[in-house]
DNA sequence: AATTTCCCCAACCGCGAAGTT
DNA sequence: TAACTTCGCGGTTGGGGAAAT
């Protein structure tokens, strides 16, 4: 009931616009305005349906379009929203001027959601995620540099040896202690109803999953329970330590500020102009980057998306970027990160093997 | 240089909400 | 109030260009 007619139906044309077309639609639009779509293609001379012009309007021929890519700013309020909204891509569109749904949703689906994932971050939760995380990488980068982390030293065999059960319970020990804190999340930000959704599937969702593993991490559980313990304390930690950022907070235990801050030796001189090699210290201070950001709304998402020690890019009238050495640079740092992070978590795990 | 694979994005599809008769 | 129309949204697709082989 209440569906439109298909193209298909009355012999419409389809595909691609043709300059023509558009010349049309513009013109008609121009004159007239868009005031009925399913009348509006006959009176503009079209063999379109009204849907297809009302696309092509909103999504390409409108005046006030943006184009181009996207700047730093628009990527990190879009990846802020979408942390609030989900995939309310209009609502997100309107938030972003001269931007489409259509060109967020796919700008999105093919960088922003693809570069969480290999990160390790959940897209749809924003949460770091250790099932996620392209492991080998890490693996692969802590190898490459020598001065920092050496997984075989941490767990005192090589890296293809290690137990997949004992990532799987790792996995979902940390699953597990993010539900918690999502619970938390949830009762502390009932305003936000996109946001409760998600957190809600999430858990419904990993709940299935979960019960895959149950049977396997029991039997670990049940023969080294002290193990188990320290393991969720270190997790505890963790996630801890992310939801405090999460919440525009520094942690309020004894851990100092160096706790938390990956210090990279040479990642994003590339932002920084005013960088040099002898102090190419970037601190991941969430105070620093809530400067930065003028609506001081600091997200975990925010800071893997924003250096905080210059946002001026290289290139020079705008804050667009190139987007291949974005990707990367952006994904060593997340994993300079994670790395840090998962230390004491391998640190367990080898020894539970 | 030719072929294959990968990736991006414009456009389509199906659905639900809101409005109209 | 039910039937119908129109609009807008989110998910998905496939054509075409770029990159890899």
């Amino acid at each position: 009931m209440g569906r439109a007619p298909c193209c298909d139906k009355n012999g419409l044309k389809k595909g691609p616009w043709t300059p023509e077309e558009d010349l049309k639609l513009t013109d008609y639009i121009q004159k007239h305005g868009y005031g009925n779509w399913r009348t509006l293609p006959k009176n503009a001379g079209l063999q379109r349906c009204g849907k297809s012009c009302r696309l092509r309007w909103t999504n390409y021929l409108r005046p006030d379009i943006k184009r181009g890519r996207f700047s730093f700013e628009e990527e990190e309020t879009i990846i802020q929203l979408h942390s609030i909204l989900g995939n309310k891509w209009s609502a997100i569109a309107g938030r972003l001027p001269g931007r489409t749904d259509n060109e967020i949703k796919n700008y999105w689906n093919t960088h922003i959601r693809k570069r969480l994932l290999r990160m390790g971050i959940d897209p749809v939760t924003h949460s770091p995620r250790l099932d996620l995380l392209d492991l080998s990488s890490i693996i692969s980068s802590s190898l490459y540099n020598s001065s920092q982390i050496n997984i075989s030293r941490l767990l005192g065999v090589h890296p293809t040896l290690v137990n997949p059960e004992l990532m799987r319970l790792a996995t979902s020990l940390m699953s597990s202690q993010r539900d918690q804190n999502q619970n938390q999340n949830y009762h502390a930000h009932q305003n936000v109803q996109h946001h409760q959704h998600h957190q809600i599937n999430q858990i419904c969702n990993q709940q299935e999953a979960e019960q895959f593993q149950y049977q396997q991490q029991q039997q670990i559980m049940d023969h080294h329970p002290e193990v188990v313990e320290q393991f969720q304390t270190n997790f505890s930690n963790f996630t801890n330590q992310n939801d405090h950022w999460q919440s525009n907070e520094m942690p309020s235990s004894n851990l100092t500020q160096e706790d938390y801050v990956p210090i990279p030796t040479s990642h994003y001189s590339y932002y920084g102009g005013s960088c040099n090699n002898s102090d190419q210290t970037v601190v991941m201070d969430p105070s620093i980057s809530s400067v930065t950001n003028s609506n001081n709304n600091f997200s975990f998402a925010s800071v893997l998306s924003t250096p905080s020690s210059s946002p001026t890019p290289l290139h020079s009238n705008s804050t667009t970027y190139n987007i291949s050495t974005e990707d990367h640079e952006i994904e060593s740092y997340c994993s300079e990160m994670l790395k840090f992070e998962i230390q004491d978590i391998l640190d367990d795990v080898g020894e539970f093997m």
